[in-house]
RNA sequence: GCCCCGGUGGUGGAAUUGGUAGACACGCAGGACUUAAAAUCCUGUGUCUUCGCGGACGUACGGGUUCAAGUCCCGUCUGGGGUACCA
């Protein structure tokens, strides 16, 4: 019998689906192991090639655990809210719901066309409202909730609220509530405090809700009419549609992730997570240490405090830089400069993020007319504004040392300020003064009265502590990381839980969960620019009377405790049962795009954080071990037509002709050769087209490309199903190379792993029926099968999967060359298989006699007796240099290898009668002979 | 600019702790079977040199440590990703 794979995979997958052969138990004897994969927002053009790889690592270690003894947990599920399925209702008209429920079910019908083994009954999709309910009411959570610098972790808003009605608040005074990451605000007393009206006490504490309502300078989408977080710009365009973007202060939600900074930062170094992904998260949070210091301004009583991570440089200030925005531009602009310094302040402020970004080396500054007193020299400073100082970071000022900066020193430059050297550098680094600042962290100080000849890291210190003793300043953490947008104006996404009564807004309570979203007759922004939720608004009201919040959640909203779902994905009365979240804990294996490093997975640590202070659940870090699989890029296949012709000249020609390069449809090239019939068929424009061809061949040319339709090189999944079956290829998409590593699709190796199953295939069905035998399997036949057990599970345990297969095939081939078809042996090769196969593994293992699952099966133990070889193979080299190999008897000392290496006749030849210097023996691996 | 990860045959890649570089697969060449093709099987395949035995070279480049380096150290070049006035 052949190998028909359709057959046989069809069949087992509706084997699988009906006796829900993966499904998870929550509980019992065996240890748990979770492997999550990040679910997929369903897009329109399906899956291609590309997505399914990390599914299949993920699935291979999933049916492994299984066989090992785990209870595994192996989720899928939708992330369904987004902007394409909304950007079509738009076009169309149609609902963003039917277009995501066909999205929906065109990625299942291909999900289960792989084989892969997730445990459907918990499949969750973030926009049913039965999911979402649980995204609002985690909303209202961190909406109630406030972060407490005396405990480190987030509490009820009542446990503030008790403290506000007893002691009342001072912004200077009370460290412990403010914690550096609020406003400031007027103080005020306990009876003040329980004088303020609804409004002021709902003002007062938005400056502390986790989630809050604030006025903040927003990236504004215009053709996206939304605005979008920090990890959703790239190259100061949109990420998704590559729009531009500007700045706008706008009322908005926000979550005070800057809260969690200091323990996101902390826990990523006990996480098995990459290194460069640790790196990307520690460089977005930013943590950096220095200073306040306050410069107190002539002539009046104000100051401006500054913010360094260089005090000890103070000696060096030579002007003082403001931002544009910074509140005190207007009152320290004297008359002379005003018009000058309005002009430069709104047209700084106007610039979009794309124009910054463009003219990044363009500098531009004004002078105020107004003067600093240095607080040690007391000597008198200019103040300049700048726009590079950013108003959000430190305090929006900074003080500008020319020689040490190089960013102070090009503004110095430009506008001929002096510029004071402090820090002599290091002998073996060049001193700045001719071109450029000394920016390095080492040198001794000069120039600098009680700092001088101290090092860097010293005087640092010294200058803090006399900062502190003036009471001009005192140590300070500042992180990059900004509090996360969290409204968008958007209609195809979580409604925010939130009505406004008298302008103030109040969370929903939990039993009006879930706030579902209206319908609209349009999915654009009302005329008066209102978010698409306002159309809704005339019968869309609390009880009736109170408008909701008309922006909806972000993308990542639903993402940031899906994982927690998936424990309990059907519960209606809590978000995830405390026995269960107790029970799986948290992800032991997360597979995904490194793509998300900044976002969701901040994200969803922020989330899982504040979860674990609120008491939901038990641990703090969503995931154990993380692994980014590579992108599998998309290889563009290309025709060249001579310009003006009507011709095509095969690649390696075109140089004699003035071409241009046209995709073609990568379906019709077959290792880089061209159908020229189906391509005529393919673009009817050329059906009368002259074909140049090489060696009687149209050679087309390639690139690596993003893989997408308008490239024509997207290639499916239910391609290459089609034509070899999908353990082929999941085999293969394992064989092209390490799991993290980017590379292009390219089909010219599948013909490989398609013969090894075929091959494999045949071990059973040799003379053409299945026969198998039940005689004792040789020592060689035991030898390979145990090497291989080896490998496998050394492979899957780190991951690299890639070796595994070529370890199959190296046992294949041997097991083949010794016409072993022994159920001994192949019993267990099966299980090893089954794993990265599972369609041809059931099938033979069904014929095997077995009535259960292969699934079901225990993974089979190696045994060390088997693998020791009597003899060595010993390589014996000279200088370093292999010679030849020695077999000898594995019981031999190295002394004893050493004597009958010397007597070796070819050793004599190589030695060419001279003692040898030295003679190195390592036991059981080589021998080596200095001469 | 800064940070991270890479660079090995014609190609994808292997070499887990410093111990026979190039496993496995593709491609290519030759052969078997076949009327023919497909499929399958066998042999060869890093480069240079040699009729052959053999020899020399070889993991981006230049140095170094070591009996021994793709692997460790220093420097340079180069590709990819992230980030960017963060004081």
């Amino acid at each position: 019998m052949e190998y028909n794979f359709k057959e046989i995979e069809s069949n087992w997958q509706a084997y699988w689906a009906k006796h829900k052969t993966f499904a998870a138990k929550d509980g019992g004897d065996k240890p748990k192991y979770y492997v999550l994969d990040m679910f997929p927002y369903p897009s329109g053009a399906g899956l291609h090639v590309g997505h399914p790889l990390g599914y299949i690592a993920s699935d291979i270690v999933s049916r492994y655990k299984r066989h090992k003894g785990f209870n595994v947990l192996h989720p899928m599920g939708y992330d369904s809210f987004g902007l394409p399925a909304e950007q079509y209702a738009i076009q169309t008209g149609q609902h963003p719901k039917i277009t995501t429920e066909q999205n929906i079910a065109r990625y299942r019908e291909q999900l289960d066309k792989i084989g892969f083994s997730f445990d459907w009954d918990r499949e969750v999709r973030t926009s049913n409202p039965e999911y979402y309910k649980w995204t609002q009411w985690i909303f209202i959570q961190i909406f109630n909730s406030w972060y407490n610098k005396s405990t480190n972790k987030a509490e009820p808003i009542e446990t503030l609220i008790n403290v506000f009605e007893t002691k009342g608040f001072n912004a200077k005074l009370d460290d412990t509530l403010t914690g550096d990451i609020e406003k400031d605000l007027e103080p005020f007393t306990g009876e003040d405090w329980k004088a303020f009206d609804e409004k002021k006490k709902s003002d007062i504490l938005m400056n502390f809700r986790l989630a809050y309502l604030g006025e903040s300078v927003v990236n504004w989408c215009p053709q996206l009419g939304t605005v979008l977080a920090n990890d959703e710009i790239k190259d100061g365009v949109s990420e998704r549609g590559g729009y531009p973007v500007e700045r706008k202060l706008m009322k908005q939600w926000s979550m005070r992730i800057t809260a969690y900074a200091q323990r996101l930062l902390d826990r990523l170094d006990t996480l098995d997570w990459t290194e460069s992904l640790k790196e990307a998260q520690r460089n977005w949070i930013g943590k950096s240490e220095g200073t306040s210091l306050k410069f107190k301004i002539q002539n009046s009583d104000k100051t401006i405090e500054v913010f360094t991570t260089r005090p000890d440089t103070v000696f060096g200030v030579s002007f003082v830089t403001l931002a544009p925005e910074h509140e005190l531009v207007e009152s320290l602009t004297t008359a002379d400069n005003k018009a000058a310094v309005e002009a430069y302040v709104t047209q700084a402020k106007n610039r979009s993020e794309r124009e910054r970004q463009a003219d990044i080396n363009k500098i531009t500054g004004v002078f105020t007319g107004s003067y600093v007193e240095h607080p040690f020299t007391g000597k008198q400073v200019p103040i300049w504004i700048g726009d590079y100082v950013l108003a959000g970071y430190g305090t929006g000022a900074v003080m500008a040392v020319p020689a040490h900066d190089s960013r102070d020193y090009s503004f110095a430059k430009h506008f001929g300020l002096p510029i004071l050297e402090v820090v002599a550098a290091t002998s073996n680094v060049t001193l700045s003064g001719v071109e450029g600042s000394y920016d390095a962290k080492e040198g001794k100080l000069i120039n600098s009265d009680f700092l001088n000849g101290l090092e860097v890291k010293e005087a640092i210190k010294k200058a803090i502590s006399a900062i502190e003793t003036k009471g001009i300043g005192k140590g300070k953490v500042n992180f990059r990381l900004r509090d996360a947008v969290f409204g968008r104006q958007r209609y195809w996404g979580e409604p925010i839980p939130v009505y406004y009564k008298n302008d103030i807004p109040y969370a929903l309570n939990e039993n009006e969960l879930p706030l579902v979203l209206p319908e609209v007759d349009k999915y654009l922004p009302t005329e008066d620019g209102e978010p698409p939720l306002a159309r809704a608004a005339s019968s869309w009201k609390h009880e009736g009377k109170y408008d909701y919040e008309h922006s909806t959640m972000p993308g990542w909203a639903g993402s940031s405790w899906y994982f927690l779902r998936y424990m309990d994905s059907t519960n209606a009365s809590v978000f995830a049962d405390k026995k269960l979240a107790d029970y799986w804990q948290q992800v032991d294996l997360y597979i995904g795009g490194s793509e998300h490093a900044t976002g969701h997975l901040l994200y969803v640590r922020f989330w899982t954080k504040f979860l674990k202070d609120l008491g939901y659940i038990a641990i703090d870090e969503p995931a154990k071990k993380l692994i980014n699989q590579g992108m599998i890029q998309g290889r563009s296949s290309f025709v060249y037509r001579v310009n003006g012709e009507n011709k095509l000249v095969s690649s390696g020609l075109k140089n004699n002709y003035e071409v241009s390069a046209l995709h073609v449809d990568v379906s019709i090239v077959n290792n880089d050769i061209l159908d020229v019939e189906a391509f005529k068929k393919w673009r009817d424009d050329f059906k009368n087209a002259d074909f140049i061809l090489e060696d009687g061949k149209y050679i087309c040319g390639a690139e690596v490309e993003k893989m997408s339709k308008s490239k024509y090189n997207v290639v499916t999944p239910d391609d290459i199903a089609e034509k070899f079956g999908s353990d082929t290829l999941r085999l293969y998409e394992m064989f092209l190379g390490p799991l993290e590593q980017s590379k292009p699709w390219n089909t010219n190796g599948i013909t490989g792993v398609h013969g090894f199953l075929k091959k494999l295939w045949k071990l059973f069905y040799g003379s053409g029926a299945f026969a198998i035998s039940n005689d004792e399997p040789t020592k060689g036949e035991l030898k390979t099968l145990h090497k291989t057990i080896k490998k496998i599970t050394e492979d899957i345990e780190r991951f690299s999967f890639n070796t595994s297969i070529s370890n199959f095939m190296i046992c294949v081939n041997e097991l083949t060359d010794a016409k072993c078809n022994k159920r001994a042996i192949l019993e267990p090769l099966l299980i090893c298989l089954s794993p990265y196969a599972p369609h041809i593994a059931e099938e033979l293992w069904k014929q095997l006699g077995h009535t259960e699952s292969i699934s079901t099966a225990a993974f089979p133990d190696f045994n060390e007796a088997f693998l020791v070889d009597d003899n060595v193979n010993y390589p014996v080299s000279f200088n370093g240099k292999v010679k030849f190999t020695l077999e000898l008897a594995a019981t031999l000392t190295a002394p004893e290898v050493e004597a009958i290496v010397r007597a070796n006749e070819q050793t004599a030849k190589y030695l060419d009668g001279k003692e040898p210097k030295k003679v190195i023996v390592v036991h059981k691996k080589i021998v080596n002979m200095v001469v």
